[in-house]
RNA sequence: GGUCGGUUGGCCGAGUGGUUAGGCAGCGGUCUGCAAAACCGUGUACGGCGGUUCGAAUCCGCCACUGACCUCCA
């Protein structure tokens, strides 16, 4: 049943054949959102790239643990020592308790994906859940030599590691030219080097979220949450672990440091990341002012918008470029992406509906194999969707009376159509306009649809005409098929 | 400044040596009282200049523009 499959290993830049640490099994670590504002559309891309992965990884045949974490401490702003812990600041803005920003947001993230039909992670752990995990840790690369403490705080010795280890090669950098670039801006005497970051950090006074720990009362660095939890859950050394691309330094460059300085060995097998979302040419982001978020998505309540957008219509619309490309945002390529989906859809809906015959005079394992083949090219799902696109054609083809289908092939177009539009891509029918007098509302509409059925028997295209104009600018689709008429409520 | 990417038809977006990616829009058609919707059909694009090759969007060189990271960011 599985498959083999090629991902691109960032740490390697090339395309390598997945071979799991465990015959069957796959452990996947994904670094989740900082909790301190609202999900926007690059907390989507990332989310879904790795949900995809998931779902496409557990459809093969894989048995996965899915591990996400929540960033809810330790994550500081500006500077990666002297700044503010961002969630501290968001809860001075809100005259919030830290604990109860962090909630608002983790509930307003989980609220999106699951919107966006996102499966839940494995496990979802909080790093301010796992502060004994993060104080063993650093233990152990004090223990280790490449780290050291400094005024109550704990610094990772960069120079130190890198000149016994390769650090740099995840993100492409060179310690030479890392050193002479911190250097002008080094203006901290409690850190031996401007390259070095903390693994626990002294609060200052004023600073509420603190633990004990044999250095001071404090908190982790931000690093140090992925390298203990992903440990805990998934062992020293794991199969996966993504990210966004704008993770990669130092984040991840730091996580790979941290776990080798500690365990003596890498952690990760490969790394994958995925690109970024970008509005006119530039990256989204919440520090840059220009993210939008979800929710402004799924009400169509920002300046940049000219509608709402569903969540169907984000997913499919990320899943039409490859996730490792950047993807531009604009209101004309949403709306394509949304008739696509809808086309794609309805399609979807008629496959039971279709008269079989004798024959077939399509090849649904040929259209089968396509589709397994371009997922396992570094989950290339626009070329997937492509052919999903070629099934559309098949489908609405068989239904026009143009080509056949025997029942087993008809049977296997319902499967792969299943398995690919649902268990894969995660698509569903988006939910029908919620009307909650729908049922009063339907008997008027007919009603309505009855007058206009009499008026065109007599020829009365004024009154029929009229029912209908009327009707459409409230809002309702009015199609008169051949077996009759049919309405439905735009949103 | 350093490192790594990108530049594809009206828009989005795949594709790495030779055959139609796909979606949306446009155009033509079927259907319709007329429309709408739906469906069918339809486009030969690859930043510039040079090179390699029988043949390049795809490989190499130079140039231009643009982005990401180098500070927090999915």
């Amino acid at each position: 049943m599985i498959q083999e499959i090629q991902i691109y290993n960032t740490l390697t830049r090339r395309k390598e054949v997945f071979e799991p640490l465990v015959p069957g099994k796959v452990g996947l670590y994904v670094c989740g959102p900082t909790v301190y504002g609202s999900p926007h559309l690059g907390h989507a891309r990332s989310a879904i790239t790795f949900d995809l992965l998931f779902r496409y990884l557990k459809q093969i045949g894989y048995k996965v643990r899915y591990v996400r974490n929540i960033t809810d401490v330790g994550h500081l702003i500006a500077d990666a020592d002297e700044g503010e812990d961002k969630i501290e600041q968001q809860a001075k803005l809100d005259e919030l308790e830290p604990m109860e920003v962090v909630q608002k947001y983790t509930n307003l993230y989980h609220k999106a994906m699951a919107m966006l039909n996102l499966q839940a992670p494995s496990i979802e752990p909080r790093a301010s859940g796992h502060i004994i995990e993060q104080i063993e840790e650093v233990k152990k690369i004090l223990n280790s030599g490449y780290a050291y403490e400094s005024n109550g705080s704990v610094y990772f010795d960069v120079e130190k590691f890198a000149a016994e280890n390769d650090y740099g090669k995840l993100s492409g950098r060179k310690i030479e030219d890392l050193i002479s670039n911190t250097r002008s801006l080094d203006g901290q005497n409690e850190k031996r080097s401007g390259l070095d970051f903390a693994i626990w950090k002294k609060a200052s006074p004023e600073h509420i979220m603190r633990w004990p720990s044999p250095w001071s009362d404090g908190f982790p660095g931000w690093h140090m949450e992925c390298t203990a939890m992903s440990c805990k859950y998934l062992g020293e050394t794991f199969d996966i672990h993504g990210g966004g691309m704008d993770l990669t330094f130092p984040h991840h460059e730091a996580e790979m440091a941290q776990a080798q300085a500690a365990h003596g060995k890498p952690a990760v097998r490969y790394w994958m990341h995925n690109n970024m979302i970008t509005l006119n040419g530039q990256k989204m982001g919440k520090s840059l002012g220009n993210a939008i978020s979800l929710e402004d998505f799924f009400t169509g309540n920002h300046p940049l918008l000219e509608k709402a957008y569903s969540p169907m219509t984000i997913r499919f619309f990320m899943l039409q470029a490859h996730y490792r490309s950047t993807l531009d945002f604009s209101n004309e390529a949403l709306q394509a992406s949304e008739k696509g989906l809808e086309r794609l859809m309805k399609a979807v809906a008629k496959i039971d509906s279709l008269p079989v015959s004798a024959s077939s005079s399509i090849n649904v394992a040929e259209l089968s194999a396509n589709c397994y083949t371009a997922m396992a090219d570094d989950m290339n799902s626009p070329i997937a969707i492509s052919y999903l696109f070629d099934g559309v054609k098949m489908i609405n083809s068989i239904a026009d009376g143009k080509s056949t289908i025997t029942s087993a092939e008809k049977d296997a177009l319902k499967s792969l159509f299943r398995i690919f539009v649902s268990d894969i891509f995660g698509l569903k029918a988006d939910d029908q306009a919620e009307s909650g007098n729908s049922e009063v509302l339907s008997e008027v509409v007919e009603l309505l649809m009855k007058l206009r059925m009499e008026a065109k028997a007599n020829k009365d295209w004024a009154t029929s005409d009229k029912i209908r104009n009327e009707l459409t600018a409230i809002g309702f689709d009015i199609k008169d098929g051949k077996d009759g008429v049919t309405w439905e409520l735009k949103k």
